[in-house]
DNA sequence: TGCCAGGCTTCAC
DNA sequence: GTGAAGCATGGC
């Protein structure tokens, strides 16, 4: 058991912000988690976290939770103009952009579309239950998410029969390019986020949102801001103007990211994470 | 019943 | 290049 105490750090914020589908709540202050393999069972009592996990482990977990990164400096940079951000800072303040695997990313942000958040966490479990590695941790079973070789033993049926609808042909086609090499995820970490993007929107079924996904939560381009149908309704509602409208759609929203969050040049995306957890626990609690 | 969900591809124009 | 249609499935 290793426990810290850490600012800017909060296991319930983490785990309801979107960016990951494995994180689960499973008592009073306690979670776990499946990343790459490994499994942890976490608590938090306020600034307190206690990982139970050995100090080899731990070295793991401190890079997937983006431990040695201070937060404190890009909440202190929100505009102070900007009443909305600082209320979703406020709000978001203990979110960290964790380090999880580039893989299971593409593949999760893949299945995404057009799922609500509970229905692709079921998605993620039926694929690690159906195709992945099954292990057991003091007790405790768990399933590892599949990489492309053991994903590739499900047929188009097989993934359809796990409710991913029209995603399932993406999948498929994603693991037979992993596979042979098309897709090549060495090459793709070695590339700037711009590259990065360009890169995976050769894929079909990845798109300018799931790119940006990807590469926010698998690649750990902080710079990324995806945009999705949240982020849409929070820009229309909180920081549009009359002249944003005159533009074309497609140009639209690109605008008013730049115009409000040019200025966190290279960590916009962690402001997108504060705003998208702050409208949908605004939300969830009306 | 209709609309929406961490959208993308395809196809007119 | 731009915009609309079609796509699976489930919840509200």
């Amino acid at each position: 058991m290793i426990t810290l105490h850490l600012d800017q750090f909060h296991v319930q914020q983490i785990a309801e912000s979107g960016q990951c589908f494995r994180l689960n709540q499973i008592g009073e202050n306690r979670y776990s988690v499946i990343s790459c393999g490994h499994y942890l069972e976490l608590s938090q009592n306020g600034t307190s976290i206690s990982f139970n996990c050995s100090s080899v482990d731990f070295l793991f977990w401190e890079q997937y939770f983006d431990l040695t990164t201070d937060y404190g400096k890009f909440l202190s940079s929100v505009n102070q103009e900007d009443a909305y951000l600082l209320s979703a800072a406020k709000a978001g303040s203990g979110i960290r952009i964790l380090n999880q695997d580039l893989w299971e990313m593409i593949i999760t942000f893949v299945l995404s579309q057009q799922k609500t958040i509970p229905k692709i966490k079921e998605a993620v479990e039926a694929l690690s239950r159906s195709y992945g590695s099954k292990k057991i941790w003091e007790g405790r079973t768990f399933y590892t998410f599949p990489d492309a070789d053991q994903l590739a033993h499900a047929s188009l049926e097989d993934l359809k029969a796990l409710k991913l609808g029209y995603r399932a042909k993406y999948i498929e086609q994603i693991c037979k390019d992993c596979i042979t090499g098309n897709l090549n995820l060495e090459y793709l970490k070695s590339l700037t986020y711009e590259h990065a993007k360009e890169y995976l929107t050769g894929f079909y079924g990845i798109g300018e949102k799931v790119a940006n996904c990807i590469c926010l939560f698998g690649l750990h381009h902080i710079e990324a801001f995806p945009v999705d149908t949240w982020i849409k309704r929070i820009l229309a509602t909180h920081y549009n103007h009359e002249k944003y409208n005159l533009m074309p759609k497609t140009k639209r929203y690109p605008a008013i990211i730049t115009d409000h969050f040019g200025s966190y040049h290279g960590y916009a995306g962690i402001m997108q994470q504060y705003i998208f957890y702050y409208e949908r626990t605004i939300l969830k609690g009306k």
